[in-house]
DNA sequence: GAGCTATAGTTGAGTCTGCAAGCAAACTTA
DNA sequence: TAAGTTTGCTTGCAGACTCAACTATAGCTC
């Protein structure tokens, strides 16, 4: 051995390891695929992500704290997102019919069009990514190991049936909520 | 089901869905230990683990460039981390003999201190995030897959051997660099 | 229904980080 | 040894987020 310890994690146990690994995995991924999103389509990876979200709620809108959880923001952040892509007309603002204090994010026609647009290429270089450096059943399950860690686990059961309907029947009742 | 799609990961494949979920750990784990750390010792994670990578480094110091790719930053991350660092005196400049270009970044006895008074908590929040989780055997597990992702597997091979060994000489020659 | 407390969201100020450009030292090549 | 190139680091500027403080609305309790 050269150097007394050759990483960063040394002695320290699996949790530090898995920790410091992965801030890095994180921060690394986030550049490179940051820089190609940018480039071609001219959002950032939360702007897209935000854009995807939306796009899978029902009447493609969310309020915007529940907004902030499914993307691990803090209300601010969202504020400042939604802030760019309002001005870029990807998303709009509504109102809530029962609740003056709350305001959805709704995806506009031109944003599920950029989403469209970016997302062929977006998710191609994140499969590429994974799949250049691990075995498809071993993506799996890294994304089950990493769905059991804080943030990743908001989901399902925010959705505020009640006032989001009434909302819904202001804008657009042409939604398929099956029964 | 009453929306259409419960999370922002839908119909994506698993590649997506592992992306996804890596930034929102990524995300609210950060936050969460970094409040923590901060408040108690007023560092951020950056700075932590900055101290620790040139705690376990040969004696103590490393080229800021491999710093850079240690932490997953880029070079003019590293300049403004330990710009602070060092004005804590957490961290001193140290000039190669060899090569006027490169500075090395030298862990100081205040860095070392702070960086044992902040470990034991820190490692401890660290395990305990995890384990609250994540079954042991899983942790190494997570810890296995993400050390495959870029970012995370520059280690060892960096270390420049003949620099460092001439600038070691300068400053400290109580290394073991064996054969 | 007047006050309390809780909740949703925004805003000001500050931190962290990156990119692009710049500078200086080292290396290459002729 | 004088270009020309590459490498290591720093700097100016900008973007993305956060926290703390604030506003406005809701909901509760008496």
């Amino acid at each position: 051995m050269i150097t007394q310890a050759s990483s960063a994690e040394s002695e320290s146990g699996p949790a530090q390891q898995a920790w410091s690994r992965l801030l890095r995995a994180a921060a690394a991924t986030k550049r490179e695929l940051a820089a190609e999103l940018q480039e071609a389509h001219g959002i950032s990876i939360t702007a897209y992500e935000a854009l995807h979200v939306l796009s899978t709620a029902e009447d493609q809108q969310l309020k915007r704290g529940v907004l902030a959880e499914r993307l691990a923001l803090t209300p601010s952040g969202v504020t400042r997102l939604l802030e760019g892509l309002e001005q870029a007309g990807l998303v709009e603002k509504a109102a809530c019919a029962t609740d003056l204090r709350v305001s959805y994010a709704r995806l506009t026609d031109a944003g599920r069009e950029r989403l469209r647009a970016a997302s062929c290429g977006h998710t191609g270089s994140i499969r590429a990514l994974f799949e250049r450096h691990l075995a498809p059943g071993e993506v799996e399950q890294l994304a089950e190991l990493l769905g059991r860690l804080p943030g990743a686990q908001e989901e399902e059961g925010d959705v505020c049936p009640a006032a989001a309907a009434e909302v819904a029947a202001v804008a657009d009742a042409s939604s398929e909520r099956t029964p």
